[in-house]
DNA sequence: GCTTGACTTAGAGTGCGCTCTAACTTCGAC
DNA sequence: GTCGAAGTTAGAGCGCACTCTAAGTCAAGC
């Protein structure tokens, strides 16, 4: 059992600001937080886990408002286990699309740097016959 | 040559609305397209080609803010076309990182579908001597 | 007891990327 | 020439995810 955190060390270790991390409570992205005796926030273990969580749902780009469904269903016990299932398994699938997506999209990008490493290279090349630029890009 | 696309038709083309090529047009991430004679938009092969390069760039989250550094170094011609490799190049590796963030919070979603499918299996198996689960997941 | 700094709240403000509106013009079919 | 659809503009509005502010409370060291 280690001690509960306060708020400015629950946002070093999340990654998230303290402001954030009052923000999320505040929409229900997490439950009310344990108080310590001045009505201070103090962060257990199984807080930061959940928010690591949300933070690698946010990496995946899930709109704050399906983590809150998520968070809600969560919170109504384990007979809504196969529909966060279900939820996870939905949003995953577009995660990999979303992830092709850049993949290709990175793709282009690299044809474009090789395209202007050549564009470069023949620019400080010695003119040599019959590999003359006659005219650069001017549509990349 | 194909004849000049009107803005809807550019619009399905790229997949953006008429309404966000206009609003492209005004901020600057596309030069002023060519008019009719009555001033209505005519979208040439090479602005398709382009707008279909930023939808790249968008694909992979750059902020429209680059996108416009970017149109601005290459409507200056061929002297940028270093500046413009940098700029591609730089924004690739923030590009591939987030591609791996993204794989790592998949398998992070993978893990979890399973350990649900671990739980709905255990529920739904009959009881069987110390098998028999005690209590089910309350942090996950 | 005083000070300093971290904490509390409700609510306002911000930046991004569109998205829509209002008022008006133009195009193409009839 | 009339009509309806599609185009034009400048500018307002929106949804998201924070981010900050103001005014006040609390904790810990001196």
């Amino acid at each position: 059992m280690e001690p509960p955190l306060s708020i400015e060390e629950a946002a070093q270790r999340t990654g998230l600001s303290a402001h954030t991390l009052r923000y999320y409570e505040r929409i229900g992205l997490i439950a009310a937080v344990a108080r310590a005796a001045g009505g201070q926030r103090r962060y257990a273990a199984a807080d930061l886990a959940w928010l690591a969580f949300l933070t690698r749902l946010r990496t995946t780009r899930m709109p704050i408002q399906k983590m809150r469904l998520f968070a809600q269903l969560r919170s109504t016990g384990d007979a809504t286990v196969p529909a966060r299932r279900a939820m996870l398994q939905t949003h995953l699938a577009e995660v990999q699309a979303d992830i092709s997506a850049m993949q290709q999209a990175a793709q282009a990008l690299q044809d474009k740097i090789a395209h202007y490493q050549a564009l470069e290279a023949a620019a400080s090349a010695p003119p040599h016959k019959n590999t003359t630029p006659k005219k650069e890009s001017n549509h990349g």
